[in-house]
DNA sequence: GAAGCGTGGTC
DNA sequence: TGACCAAGCTT
């Protein structure tokens, strides 16, 4: 019988800790050296970090523990307040998410995160990676997560070059042949932290690698190539019009949007839908939120979503003190600091003010 | 399996 | 400037 495959599997480990006990990442949601890290921290952190680079997730994550130390008390939250801390991070499904989340584990788990990678993975905002990185960096369990990250180092060590997502499966199951029975926690953090410092997606920093010389790609020099990724469709430009409304109080109206889809349950300045045809102005006007003397401001604000960009026109208009709407909310324009705006109206506000229409 | 879902940084 | 990329999940 041939020398089992784990006598040289586990080296990846015994490479890769001694490293990471030099270079870890000094993260606000690590436990120290020796401690066990708060489950409910590396939930958030990790539901934060979805898709989300390490510096925009720190201080969404300071004013979050903050602002609810435990789970119990963001369960207990108005979930509007949650949206709102959240404005600016983007995929609103994961606040909206992360409120369900907690109140189902405050609620029927006694305000403790299940520790399974099965029992994660039934929560609300919790898939196969987030499961699997609460359950060892929490938890200690020898899951294998696979992330970004992963991805681009197990397909490299193994000089994999079928294409994701296809690839997907072979390289967790790969990650899965890696993972150490001792920390491994600490092993899928360096994983992590490997992918970020330097197995970095386009110059890899081989020469500075503790997997260097098991890695196959890096011995083809190819390390740079992989992994291969399917190609991504074009994004069309859409168009909208917002409709800026200042009521003679000092107030701006704002809109709460449908809980689901895009921005789902923001507030938003209102508009039109957002059409890859142009609006003229009569169509433009039938979806004013209120009828109203309104002006085109000058300039355009632009902004890319994942799927498609967007061109928006605002215009802006002046309406007594005493005016309501059916639907809408009126914020005071200097508390609309407070009012959580996702980044695109946030863009429309400013540009409004710039244009004096503030 | 593919599409929908944000934003900011980098090259 | 535009395309790519980042600790993905849901439907």
């Amino acid at each position: 019988m041939s020398e089992p495959a784990s006598a040289k599997l586990s080296s990846v480990a015994d490479r890769l800790l001694p490293w990471y006990d030099r270079h870890a990442r000094r993260l606000p949601w690590r436990a120290p050296p020796g401690a066990r890290a708060d489950p409910y921290h590396v939930w958030l952190s990790e539901v934060m970090l979805q898709q989300t680079t390490v510096q925009t997730v720190q201080p969404y994550f300071h004013a979050f523990l903050a602002r609810w130390p435990s789970v119990h008390e963001l369960a207990a939250a108005p979930r509007d307040d949650v949206l709102a801390a959240w404005a600016g991070l983007g995929y609103y499904a994961r606040a909206r998410n992360l409120h369900a989340c907690a109140q189902t584990v405050s609620r029927d788990h006694g305000a403790q995160f299940p520790d399974t990678e099965a029992g994660l993975r039934k929560l609300p905002g919790i898939g196969p990676y987030t499961a699997a990185a609460i359950a060892a960096i929490a938890f200690d369990r020898p899951s294998a997560p696979l992330d970004g990250n992963i991805e681009r180092v197990v397909a490299r060590l193994f000089a994999v070059q079928d294409p994701l997502p296809g690839a997907k499966e072979t390289l967790r199951a790969r990650m899965g042949d890696l993972v150490p029975h001792d920390r491994p926690g600490d092993f899928a953090q360096a994983m992590m932290d490997l992918g970020a410092g330097i197995c970095q997606p386009r110059k890899p920093r081989c020469m500075l690698c503790p997997l260097a010389e098991a890695c196959r790609a890096s011995a083809r020099g190819i390390a740079g190539d992989l992994p291969v990724k399917a190609a991504k469709k074009a994004k069309p430009t859409r168009q909208a019009v917002a409709f800026w409304t200042v009521r003679a109080d000092g107030c701006v109206l704002l809109r709460r949007r449908p809980d689901k889809g895009l921005l789902g349950g923001m507030l938003e300045v209102p508009s039109t839908d957002w059409t890859e045809a142009a609006w003229d102005a009569a169509d433009a006007r039938g979806h004013a939120p209120l009828a109203a003397g309104w002006t085109e401001l000058p300039g355009v604000v632009r902004h890319t979503f994942t799927h498609f960009h967007v061109t928006i026109t605002v215009w802006a208009a002046q309406v007594p003190a005493d005016t309501t709407v059916a639907a809408g909310e009126w914020w005071p324009f200097d508390r609309l600091s407070d009012a959580g705006l996702p980044t695109v109206m946030r863009k429309i506000a400013d540009h409004a003010v710039k244009q004096g229409a503030g």
